[in-house]
DNA sequence: AGCACGCCGACT
DNA sequence: GTCGGCGTGCTC
């Protein structure tokens, strides 16, 4: 064991003073741990020309080997006692750096600009497969195999090596291998393993991420006549013999048919009569969605225009942002498309990012139809192997278009020519948890460092993101047209506090579909046409009361009542999912009398069967699980007639049949304590209602409030974005909310509430100290709370916050920064133990 | 995050 | 007498 360099290194204490250490002879090395700083190691003579930025380092760890990634070279640290606790380097792992150096710095930026731990941006980039060196295995290729019989010449080190595993015979511990081979390292085994001699698997606890390898068999000649075969050469001879010459037969399909155990056909292989090979097959990870083939057609004046602009920008090759506005059915995807074509033109790359791919296969479809097998996806619903497998094809330069959810923007695409952000405004490119970054804001940090095009696409654009247009910091392009001539659907309002309206309805399943919103379905569904509607909550009833002494179930856990399901029959909390079985009687009466009150999509369901017998009825939300893809495609081939659902029925799916669209309350996101209710409500009606009237018919889109004086309601009627930003810019400025200030909260989080408590009293005392030191922060930066948070209570934990609002965003983050250096907040110990202190940036939803 | 060091209850 | 509970402190 004392030969394995790494426990060598480990009792190699730096011996290098200040004065005769070289700037460049350290490395600052991020590590997968949730602190703010990077730890420097030395870098030894051997590695200096090989540890560079984005290479995954393996270093010594509280005395233990671990992964860690290169950032920067440096200097020897100012501080003594640092530098006597500062150990070397122990090997390099990668050739080819894991992120390239402009990557390194976007990781940093947006670590910094996060308040993130180092380590928790760095594991937005790398997928699980390399991310721990635990354990590593080896083992001899098929190539590595055949290096050894050929005697093709071999450096002694890797002779040395492809022997050991061939004895192995099968897959070793690279650490024993380390302990046997001295002088192996693990650059001599990327070496190897690029040269196809050898292959290696991570092992990270339980997961196993390998490359899937499929051994190939082709024919080279056919037997002699006088050759002599055994019955299972015969057979697989045989089978083989039924393809031309030299077809390669993958070994799974050729087992179908016949017993080819490895061991015979390595003996046909030796006699000349096969060639065997073993290769990488890319798991699919496309869902099964074919290639749409693209139609030949013409762009509308508006969508010529856009492009014309946008191929201007590229072809400068300079960092520039446009916001492509274009109403739904506008032809956003033609643009995106044409957009990218100019950048491969150029020799560049194309990044495009939309909210819930997964929910959308047939976008990427369009685009592998016009680019082929040059598109990469990445999306969390990618298994750990096809993830692994689509990140290292676009390590290795063999794809040039990479699509994907918020998280392909930190893909290892280079020479990135243009971003696009598809549906910018969607809230799912914010990521909420870990490093709380908003892809679309860090898409134009990227853009700027890449000097990339990026392309905002939208119907319905953040209020941010139009008041940078229109401020002219980035460009402008509008798109009021549909494709085709098509007209936008036509938007009735349904007042339901009119009783004529709900037709005097009593009982709430009666009162859930208005009068005129059932003589629409009718004739929808006598024609022969599909129907939308769309109800923001899941689940049969909202709220389960006893009738006679009005006690409501709430959940144990979360500061909410509890949801009544159907299937299965419980009461279910939607933040947390507990569940409890339907009771039989209230818990504090014993009554048997027990409430359902309200609707949610299942009871819709039921509802719409009833009234609509004849019609196909499907729903369409988070309870409709794996089958969701099939519902799509049923509802797209019209097997269905009647789609219903929640947010999901609004997302950019394509349903040229559609001519009626319903909303059911369009009232419920409009009261949430969040000052985006308003522009969410318009968001999400304008996008719901667009799905209405996209083929040859005429739509229609009705919509049920009890609100029908909103603004963004009327707004929505109107398809008027312009007169929604203007009451909503007007709003925010006079309440000082984004984009007229800049926010950043801090969550205070943990079972006792008590801690909780004291933990944000304590954070807010720090910042009026600082108010008290230097009164020209009061001007600047306003400190709301403490208080508790919208949802006083999730997942058992209770929660408070803090709101820190600034107009100009520099001064509010100096403030946030010398607040939480105040707090105590970067130490490593914490001043508040057992309170989980989540700081977030431009949050996009104050729940 | 893990993992080690550190002070107080039920066991051979 | 000890084995082990998980509270807090730290990782170059």
């Amino acid at each position: 064991m004392a030969s394995n360099p790494l426990q060598t290194s480990l009792l190699r204490r730096v011996e290098t003073t200040v004065e005769d250490a070289a700037d460049g002879d350290f490395v600052q090395v991020a590590m997968d741990v949730p602190v703010y700083t990077t730890f420097t190691y030395r870098v030894p003579e051997e590695h200096r020309d090989t540890v560079q930025p984005g290479v995954r380092l393996l270093v010594p760890f509280r005395g233990k080997p671990r992964t860690g990634i290169a950032l920067h070279r440096c200097g020897p640290p100012e501080d003594e006692a640092l530098l006597d606790k500062i150990v070397d380097v122990a090997d390099v792992l990668d050739v080819d750096p894991v992120l390239t150096a402009d990557q390194v710095e976007l990781i940093e930026w947006a670590a910094r600009y996060y308040v993130s731990p180092i380590g928790e941006a760095v594991r937005l980039a790398i997928p699980a497969g390399l991310r721990v060196a635990g354990e590593r295995t080896l083992e001899l290729a098929d190539g590595g195999r055949r290096a050894l019989t050929a005697g093709i010449p071999l450096a002694p080190l890797h002779r040395a090596l492809l022997e050991r595993l061939e004895a192995a015979r099968g897959p070793a511990n690279t650490d024993d291998i380390k302990a046997q081979l001295r002088g192996l390292t693990y650059a001599a085994i990327a070496q190897c393993e690029k040269a196809g001699w050898i292959v290696s698997a991570y092992i990270a606890g339980k997961d196993k991420i390998k490359k899937r390898m499929e051994t190939y068999i082709a024919l080279r000649r056919d037997p002699y006549v006088d050759e002599r075969l055994g019955p299972a050469q015969e057979a697989i001879i045989g089978v083989l013999q039924t393809e031309r010459m030299g077809f390669e037969w993958p070994l799974t399909e050729l087992r179908d048919l016949v017993n080819a155990p490895l061991n015979v056909l390595r003996r046909l292989e030796a006699r000349g009569m096969l060639h065997l090979e073993e290769r990488e097959i890319i798991r699919d990870p496309f869902m099964g969605e074919p290639p749409r083939q693209p139609e030949p057609l013409d762009l509308t004046p508006d969508q010529a225009a856009a492009v014309g602009e946008i191929r201007a920008r590229i072809d400068e090759g300079r960092f520039h942002t446009f916001l492509l506005h274009g109403v739904t059915g506008s032809g956003k995807t033609e643009v995106y498309i044409r957009t990218i074509q100019s950048a491969l033109e150029l020799g560049r790359n194309a990044l495009v990012l939309l909210p819930e791919i997964s929910l959308t296969p047939q976008f990427v479809a369009i685009f592998r139809g016009h680019f082929g097998d040059q598109v990469a996806v990445l999306h969390s619903a990618l298994t750990p192997g096809e993830r692994y497998d689509q990140w290292r094809l676009i390590h290795q330069g063999k794809v040039r278009i990479v699509i994907g959810a918020r998280s392909a923007l930190f893909a290892p695409l280079r020479d990135v020519g243009v971003i696009i952000v598809d549906e910018e405004h969607d809230h799912s490119f914010k990521q909420e948890n870990g490093c709380r970054y908003h892809a679309r804001d860090l898409a134009q940090v990227w853009g700027q460092r890449t000097q990339a095009v990026v392309l905002l696409g939208s119907a319905t654009p953040s209020v941010d993101t139009y008041h940078n247009a229109r401020q002219q910091r980035i460009g402008y392009l509008p798109m009021s047209t549909r494709v085709g001539e098509r007209q936008l659907p036509e938007v009735e309002i349904v007042d339901m506090r009119d009783a004529a309206n709900t037709g005097g309805a009593q009982t709430d399943a009666e009162d859930t579909l208005s009068v005129p919103l059932q003589a629409a379905l009718q004739q929808t569904l006598s024609q022969g046409e599909q129907a939308i509607l769309f109800l923001n909550r899941r689940g049969w009833s909202p709220f389960v009361m006893c009738r006679d002494c009005g006690v409501a179930w709430r959940c144990p856990n979360c500061a909410v009542s509890l949801t009544y399901h159907q299937r299965p029959r419980a009461l279910r909390c939607h933040y947390c999912d507990h569940t409890i079985p339907m009771p039989q009687t209230c818990f504090q009466c014993q009554s048997e009398d027990i409430g359902l009150i309200g609707t949610g999509t299942e009871k819709l369901e039921q509802h719409l069967q009833a009234l609509y017998p004849e019609a196909r009825v499907a729903r369409l939300d988070r309870d409709t699980g794996r089958r969701l893809h099939d519902v799509i495609r049923r509802f797209r081939n019209h097997e269905i007639d009647l789609l219903l659902g929640t947010q999901m029925v609004t997302k950019g799916h394509d349903f040229p049949n559609v001519t009626l669209v319903g909303v059911i309350m369009a009232d419920l996101g409009l009261n949430l304590p969040d000052f985006r209710a308003g522009e969410r409500t318009f968001q999400i009606l304008t996008q719901v209602a667009g799905r209405a009237g996209r083929g040859e018919k005429a739509g229609r889109v009705l919509i049920q409030t009890w609100s029908p004086w909103h603004y963004a309601i009327e707004a929505a009627r109107e398809h008027s974005y312009q007169q929604f930003v203007t009451h909503e810019l007007h709003a925010r400025r006079e309440m000082l909310y984004p984009p007229f200030a800049s926010l950043a909260s801090l969550l205070f989080e943990a079972e006792d509430p008590v801690a909780v408590e004291r933990a944000a009293r304590g954070y807010a005392a720090i910042g009026k100290r600082l108010f008290a030191q230097d009164a020209s922060w009061v001007d600047q930066v306003s400190l709301l709370g403490p208080a508790q948070a919208p949802l006083a209570k999730l997942r058992g934990k209770t929660r408070w916050q803090l709101l820190l609002k600034g107009r100009q965003r520099a001064p509010l983050r100096a403030f946030l920064t010398q607040l939480l250096q105040g707090a105590g907040h970067f130490e490593p110990k914490a001043a508040y133990p057992g309170v989980n202190i989540i700081v977030d940036v431009d949050p996009q939803s104050m729940m």
